[in-house]
DNA sequence: ACCTGAACACCGTTCAAGT
DNA sequence: ACCTGAACACCGTTCAAGT
């Protein structure tokens, strides 16, 4: 019979190795046949560490985002602080876009995983500490976590399709007319933002939603 | 050779199978096997009507989200008619949890569907009535729109678990449960925060994080 | 123009057999 | 305890052939 691996597999080298592949080739790149061939095995070695394609996705996932907020920082103000986790999440998300959908499918299977908590908690804990009422922590980071993670998805998509300044206002130009093009009577709104897509920062535009949520936690006590 | 079928199959027709699909048996419950056993016919007969599985995807979710956007209301105040166009998302990504991580995937894939500028156009033209300055148009209707689709989309999740009101609590319970069973040094807020999941009403929050958000875009000319 | 249905390549997963 | 690799059931897609 063939000659067995010299040194062991473990779970870690196998989840290592799924990012890598989410990375270069997207979520359909993860397949277990790509997975044997960069580990020079089979796919019942793979079973034995993991579950299944599920549970090693929801790992992968639960690494990169583990390290996207394990970064330590000077302590600041808690709008400082959460523009800091904010930029974190955008920018882990920007380097693997496989994570946004990864993550919205995570949320949205309740709060069994480990991620949703991690990055509940990651935001929430400068929420309670920027003066509010306790009985709108939840709904503040409710609204946080969503527009972040719904931002960052958004942003790495577009990312992806430019790499290159030139690429970038070309596409930046592409998607300004299509708007401007779209039917008059149905897109009014549309067409007038048409143009100031056209020239926008990425991380600036992004931290000026978290702002604007920020300001709205801000004056909550005072809702009408 | 086997007979033909005796009426003509449709695009619309394989849609609406689509859909039913869909809503009975999840996103994997969407395969052209099962497809062509309802529709009694053959892979290739619905080949001929749609390109791929991804544009048939593409369409199942335009034709709900056109039909959520569609409802007719007497006018009312700006915020009135987001909260309306909110509130109408929620209810159709509560009836298909399949949309939600489907939209964010859509928005994901960059302006080039017509699902994105319905959805932005739904909300922004309400955004642009509120009276804000131009240039914080697009940042605030993406705040409500992430927020809107994340919120509503984890809220889809969490009434699939359960059905009648005695599950409910007993869900929210083990939500409690869980969370304030959490590591006392890594997760602080999700402690103090457990409590108050046990007796929320989903729309009521949710629709609290949709005025945070409006409040907020009130504000946004005094931004620090 | 529209449909049939066999066939293909690929996928996740299992499992008896090995060390 | 950990790994091998053949095998299985299922999937999206193609295409020559029919009407």
């Amino acid at each position: 019979m063939a000659q067995r691996r010299a040194v062991a597999l473990s779970r870690a080298q196998i989840i290592g190795t799924a990012v890598e592949l989410l990375d270069t080739d997207g979520e359909s790149g993860l397949t277990f046949r790509a997975l044997t061939e960069r580990l020079a095995t089979g796919p019942g070695a793979i079973y034995w560490h993991v579950a299944n394609k599920g549970e090693l996705l929801d790992a992968a996932t639960g690494a990169v985002v583990a390290d996207a907020l394990a970064a330590e920082r000077a302590a600041g103000s808690p709008r400082d602080e959460v523009r800091a986790v904010a930029l974190g999440l955008f920018d882990a998300i920007e380097k693997h876009p496989w994570l946004a959908p990864q993550l919205s499918a995570q949320l949205s299977r309740g709060p069994s995983g480990p991620v949703t908590p991690k990055i509940f908690e990651s935001i929430g804990r400068h929420v309670r500490d920027l003066g509010v009422p306790k009985g709108s922590w939840f709904t503040a980071t409710s609204a946080l976590v969503h527009y972040v993670l719904g931002a960052a998805g958004q942003n790495a998509a577009n990312a992806r399709v430019v790499t290159s300044g030139k690429d970038r206002s070309e596409f930046l130009d592409a998607v300004s007319a299509a708007w401007a093009g779209l039917d008059a009577e149905e897109y009014p709104f549309m067409r007038e933002v048409a143009a100031e897509v056209r020239d926008h920062d990425d991380r600036e535009q992004f931290l000026a939603g978290v702002d604007l949520i920020l300001t709205g936690i801000g004056a909550v006590h005072s809702l009408p």
